[in-house]
DNA sequence: AATTTTGTTCATTTTATTTTGAACATTATG
DNA sequence: CATAATGTTCAAAATAAAATGAACAAAATT
């Protein structure tokens, strides 16, 4: 039984390589997400053809299970794609190039799911303190509202703000 | 001596308060701070008075070294602002409310720092590939230099858009 | 169908970050 | 200038996050 074959150019990496990769960990961090998710894609990025788990987990010398995560959600965010490789059997994966435009949706992705995260919670917060309006010192009362009210103000604007940045990353 | 004499309506905090200060938390893990700062600021957000760090390790009861190391955070990224109480010798703290504007500075700052720092990596990589050109083979070398112009286009754009949004978030 | 390669999940280990608390430094008031 | 309250720093402890690898599942080749 033939193991994957490696392409000759990934036996061992070129210096190049291997500083992309580092610095595709590092932004990875920057972004909060775990480094090896980020190393996964620099290793594609600069693939001449798709790769396989196993290929990647050689590599990088990094665990199955830890490869498998890491394709699992870089494909989910859209950074990569399956491929089938004609003749191999399995799952490849090669590097989705157009990096701008994935990160573009990604970014839009998490602010909206944050922004409207903050104010559900901001919703809570105000039905709370109504909840305790009377156990509460009238001046004291006032001052919470009065704050609650300029940091839901604050949400506000910068949920105004998407759809603008929306327009301009396009 | 007067042991620092807390806020009345700081002896026990309110449900709302409490809220706020977990969801304060929350916003500053995301922001990728330790959740105690967000606390902190939480506290201070919806304090009737300046506090002093003794105050704010009572009422959070968290220690006094992380509450300095907070607070000087806090400070240098100018969410909250130093203090003198008239009377009351040693320093306190109170939240700058106009948290958008903070923001958009700490954002802004953020955002043209790992730019260039990013820009300075690639430019790095390149004169690694161009280095070891020699060793490489002729389609591999072709192959990964294109791919970089291609990240390095990406990194212009993100720059170009800079001062746009710079312009809209004022 | 048996075997080998591949893929997933998850408990455990490893690693990194955050928090604590003690030792030391500083400041302000009496 | 002595004392008490406050501040800072940093090593150690606690906690959180990521990586590993083993157990199990699936699929493909012979």
């Amino acid at each position: 039984m033939v193991k994957s074959e490696l392409p000759e150019v990934l036996r061992i990496l070129s210096q190049s390589r291997l500083e992309l990769i580092e610095s595709a960990g590092h932004s990875a961090q920057v972004l909060g997400f775990p480094k090896s998710i980020g190393e996964i894609y620099g290793l594609l990025y600069l693939a001449p053809q798709p790769l396989s788990s196993p290929q990647i987990c050689e590599v990088l010398s990094a665990s199955k299970g830890g490869v498998s995560q890491g394709v699992r959600q870089l494909a989910a965010l859209g950074f990569i794609r399956k491929v089938r490789v004609l003749g191999n059997r399995k799952e490849h994966y090669e590097a989705v190039l157009e990096i701008g435009e994935v990160m573009r949706t990604g970014f839009d992705q998490m602010i909206k799911a944050r922004a409207s995260a903050a104010e559900r919670r901001m919703k809570t917060i105000k039905t709370t303190l109504k909840s305790e309006r009377s156990e509460l010192d009238l001046a004291d009362y006032a001052l919470i509202n009065r704050r609650l009210l300029r940091l839901s103000q604050a949400q506000k604007r910068v949920k105004k703000l998407i759809p603008l940045l929306d327009a301009f990353l396009k």
